[in-house]
RNA sequence: GCCUGGGUAGCUUAGCGGUAAAGCGCGUCCUUGGUAAGGACGAGAGCCCGGGUUCAAAUCCCGGCCUAGGCUCCA
């Protein structure tokens, strides 16, 4: 940092990396009119340092400084949350001063508001909605006050929650701030808006429950949902790609495509597959089958279920039971397995090793059962009975980087061939973990070499790793924004040890090997669930449970259409057979997400041809049946995203 | 598990105290139709389950099950 110029003065560092000088007890605020008059007047709060705060916070020498102004990104959010304050003050107005304030953010997409005390459903939504509306009307100033700890002490008297936030907050500093809109007021750290009127369209969206502080053993409030605009053409656009992520939702599409079931007879969160189903799991199988081949991998196969020795030995019963299936056979207890480790680890455990035999890499597409509470429970994406297309290596120290890198690559490979949008994430040790600090050092820096040769952006979750290792999680979003765990490696220093796992060293000596988990896919009901929704049903060819439907024109064209069908017999072909006009049989194969509609009537029939119609209305007549085959063939070989003989 | 919605025909939904509806799908027939819904007729519903209120319950009340969206955890 420069020295600033005024013997009182600081310097703050604005986002073009210039400094601005300014007194020593400017706001933002006052920065903003110091860079014009302009800016100062549209200041509507500040970022220091990437915080936002608000514009009448004090700036301090060196700050990065950012303004934010109406045109800002994060002026949403600001407005979002003045909304949430509005939204308090309506219900306050109409259920009374009884009701107890929780917090009240902005979110990614709109905000919420916690209360306790409060008896609320969805048909008072539109009352509150109303009610805020008028808030708005009224155009009430909000301002913004500095108060002493003891004052705030004294007004949040019947305000248990904001008691307990201020607390921690008396901890922090003298004096906290308060946020004042007409006649209502929030313990609130801002910022916000100048006037209510400066909040734009808004709607409440849902009513939920929700524990005070996230914590299971707190009390739960109810909190509501809303989202907030500039206006109401963005409200309304936000709302229709809020239905049309619905229309991508892979339980509507699953039900639609016939892929799978969850049935109350059968229980819940232990999907059915029907055959289309199973025929897209079986080619993502057998695609993963043959990386792992290509890998060196070995595949074995565990039972569902084992006696719970076994997951006394893993330290799963002691950790994990709660989430187990566990019952009684005679005198023996028995359990379903959770995950197949210690299933692969007994495997690795049955013969002794040398160190020449290492790496040992084990493969399973791993059915495993897990008792997650039964409010979690939704579609694919969460079930009680999944299958992991699991893999566990055993590997030397000394090997743990090159597999991991391998491991990467087959993930990378997986995630091109879909085109899929993911996050990835280093977990690193937890406070309660095994192992020693140098074999987790080590771990950490080679996962951490091998994301950085990789060149992705990650993130780094400090502390989120397992207790028995570090891990490499990508995440997915499903069609409505919730993020999901899929492909996974982790190391495992534990249950080597639990296990008792070694091999014989070059010294001869018995040594330990480094158990490493991974999951390409992650879970298979996961990733089905991603690919639906990425595809909108509309899988590739290779993966489409019907490849090709022949469509013949009349009754007269169907001993054709079968030959037609015959030449495509090592493709997943259908002849539509229906007493339906030509139109009617488009219609309903566009419907099935069919990727090629191969329509035949006199003129191909005379000619020996096909015309081809492919799921974006393009055609082309008079294709020959070799042409076409090899085209199809090569589409599939390839894994091809599209359907592309006529783009 | 907890909070707030919802459960009516194979699917999507209407009905919300007084004889169970519609569209799609399905079946039969007519039609043999050249590019995203040809026509007629018909079958198909313990209105999620159990209790209660009522002359009368799909509808109101209570309990349960399932489901949607949240909260904590997880592939």
């Amino acid at each position: 940092m420069s020295e600033p110029d005024s013997q009182h003065g600081i310097a703050v560092v604005l986002p073009d990396g210039s400094e601005l000088d300014v007194d020593a007890d400017a706001t933002v605020e006052d920065c903003a009119y110091e860079i014009g008059p302009g800016l100062g007047s549209d200041t509507v709060a500040g970022k220091l340092d990437g915080e936002l705060v608000a514009k009448e916070a004090s700036v301090y020498d060196g700050v990065n400084l950012e303004i934010v102004t109406d045109q800002s990104d994060e002026y949403l959010d600001v407005m979002r949350h003045s909304a949430a304050h509005t939204l308090a003050q309506a219900v306050e107005r109409q259920f009374g001063d009884d009701v107890q304030l929780a917090i009240g953010p902005p979110t990614d997409e709109g905000f919420y508001y916690d209360f306790d005390q409060l008896d609320v459903d969805e048909d008072d939504l539109p009352d509150l909605e109303a009610e805020m509306a008028s808030i708005v009307d009224e155009d009430l100033d909000i301002e913004r006050e500095e108060v002493s700890i003891a004052e705030a002490e004294d007004r949040l008297a019947d305000e248990p929650y904001k008691l307990e936030l201020l607390e921690e907050l008396a901890a922090e500093g003298e004096t906290v701030t308060f946020y004042s809109q007409g006649e209502w007021e929030d313990l609130c750290a801002g910022p916000h808006v100048d006037s209510t009127g400066e909040i734009g369209a808004v709607k409440l969206l849902e009513i939920a429950g929700a524990y005070w502080r996230g914590d299971e053993d707190n009390p739960m409030q109810t909190r509501i949902y809303g989202t907030a605009f500039e206006s109401e053409t963005d409200l309304e656009e936000f709302l229709e790609r809020r239905e049309e992520a619905r229309e991508r939702d892979h339980r509507k599409i699953g039900n639609e495509m016939n892929l799978f079931s969850i049935q109350d007879v059968t229980g819940p969160g232990l999907p059915l597959y029907h055959p289309p189903g199973k025929t897209v799991l079986q080619e993502l199988s057998s695609f993963v089958g043959e990386l792992n081949r290509d890998a060196g991998y070995d595949y074995v196969e565990t039972p569902h279920v084992f006696k719970t020795d076994l997951w006394h030995r893993s330290g799963h019963y002691e950790n994990y039971k709660d989430d187990m299936f566990v019952f009684d056979v005679g005198d023996d207890e028995f359990g379903l397995k959770p995950m197949n480790c210690p299933g692969h680890a007994a495997i690795f455990q049955d013969q002794s090793w040398s160190y020449r035999d290492l790496p040992i890499r084990y493969a399973e597409d791993g059915k495993v059962y897990r008792k997650e509470q039964r409010g979690e429970l939704s579609g694919l994406s969460r079930v009680w009975s999944f299958t992991i297309d699991d893999g566990h290596l055993f590997v030397r120290p000394d090997q743990i980087e090159a597999e991991v890198e391998q491991i990467i690559e087959m993930i990378f490979t997986v995630l091109e061939t879909f085109d899929l949008e993911y996050e990835v994430a280093l977990a690193t040790r937890p406070e309660k973990s095994v192992g020693s600090d140098e074999i987790w050092e080590r771990a950490e820096s080679i996962l951490e070499s091998v994301l950085e040769e990789s060149k992705m952006d990650y993130e780094v979750e400090h502390g989120d790793g397992a207790f028995y290792g570090p891990k490499i999680d990508f995440g997915f979003e499903d069609a409505i924004g919730r993020s999901w765990d899929g492909p996974t490696v982790q190391l495992d220093f534990n249950m080597p040890e639990r296990f008792d796992l070694s091999y014989v060293g070059e010294d001869n000596e018995a040594h330990r090997p480094v158990m490493i988990h991974r999951g390409i896919y992650g879970s298979y009901e996961r990733f089905f669930m991603v690919l639906i929704e990425h595809y909108e049903g509309n899988f590739p060819l290779w993966l489409a449970p019907e490849q090709l439907r022949v469509l013949p024109i009349s009754d007269d064209n169907l001993a054709y259409a079968h030959e037609v069908a015959d030449e495509f017999g090592d493709f997943r072909v259908e002849v539509d057979e229906s007493d339906a006009t030509l139109g009617r049989k488009i219609r309903a194969a566009h419907d099935d997400r069919v990727p090629y509609q191969l329509i035949v009537g006199d003129d191909e029939e005379a000619d020996g041809t096909i015309s081809v119609r492919d799921r974006y209305e393009d055609q082309r007549e008079g294709v020959d049946l070799e042409t076409f085959h090899d085209h199809v063939a090569a589409e599939r070989a390839e894994k091809r995203t599209d359907p592309d003989f006529l783009q």
